[in-house]
DNA sequence: TGGCAAATGAGTCGAACGGACTATTCAGGC
DNA sequence: GCCTGAATAGTCCGTTCGACTCATTTGCCA
């Protein structure tokens, strides 16, 4: 109400000396208020929590904890605390660790310090920044482990059999399902023999986990 | 090797006449070559059969068939062919199934054509290019999905009957799991007994399913 | 039109299954 | 020292399962 603009509080946590400095130097331009810098990840906990920063830049690779448990700690400690992560390449496996540990906003480090002041007021507003190089990444791990779609139908069971495999699965028994389905118990077996062979399996046990395995039924 | 710089081929696809006006324009004065025109998804993906241009500037929105069905018609018959998706908004449906269309970029309409030239590039070179916005977007639904990770040892079952449900899952029968695990074939439905009460199951094939639902066993 | 797959039904038989009840041994915690 | 839970083992009994063989009816397609 008063309009007293109080600048952005930023904590710094990176290993390397002169990458603090420049960055602080940098920020500092940039308007934001350096309050501290950790130089490692437990400090960088540590710190956070009496210093209670605004956004926290935190690097992925520090001694002691890494930036992603950093994260996560000082997340569960005080969640209104906001961390950029950054990052010196775009590794897929800790980009993902990076998005479970809470953080809001990770730059590869090569990015332009407008970037980064960017991404930081972003974080400030409850947004999340993710560099384009880490983004096409997390991309292609998306598409990578999507295309599981088969749309081809193939059609190993019939129709009625997998009903009848559908019924198993939620738990009827071979009585069941002649009740549910109005045919007779001889019928369900019969069925289900033929789904036996169908899907290399010998019991129904089996034959239920095949057909998950399959996408041929759900479990639910 | 005659180091003649051949211009990139650009196709548009919206169905906006002002919109394509407005990026045939732009997109020529950034040096490509714009080879035609589309206003709708049929015709997008009929023009894009004759004249195989190396990217396609594709709308989300249009009458007909829309970008995405027309991304994967396109990508269909000729995989070479880069499609970059401009979309209005930061729709995380629309994304997931752009994502799964195999588009080369995904851009919002309010980038500049900077941004856009820079994506086609990068499309042409192989690489993704996903606006900031939706990056954002994907990462938050990401992170939305991601958390039902319980690492909470509740051990629901114990060790020797997590064995026996393993080796159930296998395909083991009960005398089976009785000889592997050198036990009674009395032990052996004694575990059962007891996982079917743990897990709400009344026979092994719903014991098995439910613990594969919770992640006590895999299914290979 | 002849043949083939799907869907239905049936019989027998031995093995496997699940429930109910009881029991022993052993380790860990109160 | 007592109690609990895990792991082991047993009996009895009725039900369910799966293998094997066979038969009928429909619908489709070559």
């Amino acid at each position: 109400m008063m309009g007293e603009r109080v600048s952005i509080r930023l904590m710094l946590a990176d290993d390397h000396r002169m990458l603090r400095e420049g960055l602080r130097r940098s920020m500092t331009e940039h308007g934001f208020d350096v309050v501290g810098e950790a130089a490692d990840g437990a400090e960088a906990v540590d710190m956070a929590g009496e210093l209670t920063p605004d956004v926290i830049l935190m690097d992925v690779t520090m001694p002691e904890l890494d930036g992603v448990e950093a994260t996560r700690l000082v997340k569960a400690a005080n969640p209104a605390i906001r961390v950029i992560m950054l990052t010196m390449h775009a590794d897929q496996e800790v980009l993902a660790a990076a998005i479970r540990s809470g953080a809001s906003g990770y730059l590869v480090k090569d990015c332009s310090t407008e970037e980064i002041a960017d991404a930081i007021r972003s974080a400030v507003s409850g947004e999340t920044t993710l560099s384009p190089a880490l983004a096409a990444s997390m991309l292609n791990e998306v598409r990578k482990l999507d295309p599981p779609e088969q749309p081809e139908e193939d059609r190993v069971v019939t129709k009625r059999e997998e009903e009848v495999l559908q019924l198993i699965a939620d738990g009827c028994s071979t009585p069941e399902v002649a009740e549910r389905l109005y045919i007779s118990q001889k019928t369900v077996k019969n069925h289900l023999a033929s789904i036996y062979q169908k899907l290399d399996a010998r019991d129904r046990t089996q034959a239920v986990l095949q057909a998950v395995r399959m996408g041929i039924v759900s479990l639910d």
